[in-house]
RNA sequence: GCGCCGUUAGCUCAAUUGGCAGAGCAGGGGCCUUUUAAGCCCAAGGUUACAGGUUCGAUUCCUGUACGGCGCACCA
């Protein structure tokens, strides 16, 4: 065991007190006969007069001893409760029992009647109690007070690094953060709601894959050991939904978690949850409106509104969201005109010109996608659509009918970010791998996002796949706009830091 | 990967130009039988992230390391 500070050992010899005394401190048994919601519930529902008694749970996360007499909150999963400890009700033996030996942090169990104090707080009266677990450490320190119905902290649980190495404390003492939390849950179960409702049935397919696909990243390696083969940890669901769009399955959906190993940032974490959905017979405009449609609905079933606040702005995700073209939205931003820039060298020059310093391997496409995420991503608060995307960034992608260099795809954006990324898929096989033949043309030997190429996904193809729609939407990013959260870490329980030691 | 900033008691934060490192809360000892950031009295709590350097003297200045934050780069 890890060397004691003073406050672990005070609390050690409470411990070892409370065994001497006959309390077990981590007993086997625990009784409850309400939440402490439903013990306050239960007596504000009581007639006059009527005894309500109450065998409540909870950790401890206040003390205020007055004499003879103590007041303390306890906190459960549904909220919190008063508790009254009085000496003539209690006994003075477990008065001082809890006055000595119980802190801030604990587990107890309490039983007693309900009843309003003078300040009119529902709270319990103890006629007993006992420890249910011992908090050896103490939880890092904070107070509190309710201001015009406001929970103001003082001296709150706040250093990032702490919180998000010990996320056990931080969601201990800071409740907001698990309201956070359980946003995240309402969602996930909201948009399966709404994929579920619609027809699509929900799939998993393999995290460790032989050949690593759909997006462009760098893939974390693994190794099976007994099989000597080395693995991939996917970095998208994609060629796999569509393999099952091939075997017949007409609409399928994902929620997953997918892995990039690239830079971490604030929108940005090695792991973080997808949704993908493949979609028979549709195409990127069907999945356009099915977009708008699905944020909506999960923002009206977990806030209960269409409307949000994020950074301070209010927006409005109900349908129909603007849609732009992306040549055109970076001549409204970026003041360019791509169109103009029909090759490399000439958008290069032009970006120059700017005051950029594009990479020497960019292709025309990357270019362009710079020029999207520095001047038009974030301007677009408002929920956007971005159609039309350049061919050699999207090789998943069918082209738009007349112009074979420009796909039929589209990202939304939302507060500043983007949050989702869809097409209309490639079902001609022979097109399919002419795309993968560019890719390896394009992107330099080396280049650890040249995409490699999928024979089986290829095979797949040749079998026949009907037209479809697919699309992808980052979960964590939808939980920070519903959340109102500028920070992915806030919405990933334990996200990724380098190791300490 | 690069740049800037940060790291002081369990938690939140102070510390003049380089001159004995402080406070609130938590914890300990007292008083207080309807309090709620309860209050009052007393005492305690520190290798100032780590390793070096400059100096009579370093939390403070310099170098390096670790971790974090922000920005950039990366990021179909």
């Amino acid at each position: 065991m890890a060397e004691l500070t003073d406050l672990e050992r005070v609390r050690f010899e409470k411990l070892n007190r409370l065994r001497e005394l006959g309390m077990e401190p981590f007993p086997r048994q625990t009784t409850r006969t309400h939440t402490t919601h439903e013990a306050i519930q239960a007596f504000e529902d009581a007639k006059e007069g009527q005894e309500v008694k109450a065998t409540v749970v909870g950790r401890l996360r206040s003390i205020r001893e007055m004499g003879k007499t103590i007041f303390a909150h306890i906190e459960d999963g549904a909220g919190r409760l008063q508790l009254y400890l009085r000496s003539d009700d209690l006994g003075e033996e477990l008065m001082g029992l809890f006055s000595d030996n119980f802190d801030l942090g604990d587990f107890l169990q309490a039983e007693g009647t309900m009843f309003r104090t003078r300040t009119g707080e529902v709270t319990l009266n103890v006629a007993d109690l006992c420890m249910l677990a011992k908090a050896l450490s103490p939880l890092p320190a904070s107070k509190e007070e309710i201001v015009d119905g406001e929970r103001v902290v003082y001296s709150a649980f706040a250093d990032p690094e702490a919180r998000y190495r010990q996320r056990y404390a931080d969601l201990a003492v800071n409740p907001e953060v698990r309201d956070i939390f359980v946003a995240r849950a309402k969602i996930v179960r909201a948009l399966q709601r709404f994929m579920d409702e619609r027809g699509f049935i929900e799939v998993e397919t393999p995290i460790l894959q032989p050949i690593y696909g759909g997006a462009a990243a760098q893939p974390f390696i693994t190794h099976h050991n007994q099989l000597h083969q080395d693995l991939y940890l996917r970095i998208s669901f994609e060629l796999y939904l569509k393999r099952l769009i091939v075997g017949g399955f007409e609409r399928v959906y994902e929620i997953g978690r997918d892995f990039r190993n690239e830079g971490v940032s604030t929108k940005h974490n090695p792991e973080f949850t997808m949704l993908e959905f493949y979609m028979a017979y549709a195409d990127y405009k069907d999945v356009m409106a099915l977009t708008e449609e699905m944020v909506a609905y999960v923002a009206q079933q977990v806030l209960g509104a269409a409307t949000i606040m994020y950074k301070g702005q209010e927006i409005d995700l109900s349908p129909h969201w603007k849609r732009i073209k992306l040549r055109d939205a970076i001549i409204d931003k970026a003041d360019v005109d791509i169109g103009q820039y029909p090759t490399v060298d000439s958008l290069r020059q032009a970006m120059v010109a700017l005051g950029h310093d594009p990479s020497e391997q960019s292709t025309r496409g990357k270019l362009i996608e710079s020029l999207l995420t520095h001047y038009v991503e974030p301007e677009l608060i408002q929920p956007t659509i971005v159609y039309d995307y350049p061919r050699d960034i999207s090789p998943l992608a069918k082209s738009v009918p007349d112009d074979p260099n420009t796909v039929e795809r589209f990202e939304a954006f939302v507060g500043g970010m983007e949050l989702c990324n869809a097409f209309t898929e490639i079902n001609d096989p022979l097109d399919q791998e002419q795309r993968f033949q560019e890719m390896g043309r394009d992107y330099v030997e080396g280049d650890q996002e040249r995409h490699p190429m999928d024979e089986d996904y290829l095979r797949a193809m040749r079998y026949g796949m009907p037209p479809n729609g697919g699309f992808g939407l980052g979960i964590d990013r939808l939980t920070m706009l519903l959340t109102d959260k500028a920070l992915i870490r806030e919405v990933i329980l334990f996200p990724h830091l380098r190791s300490k030691e």
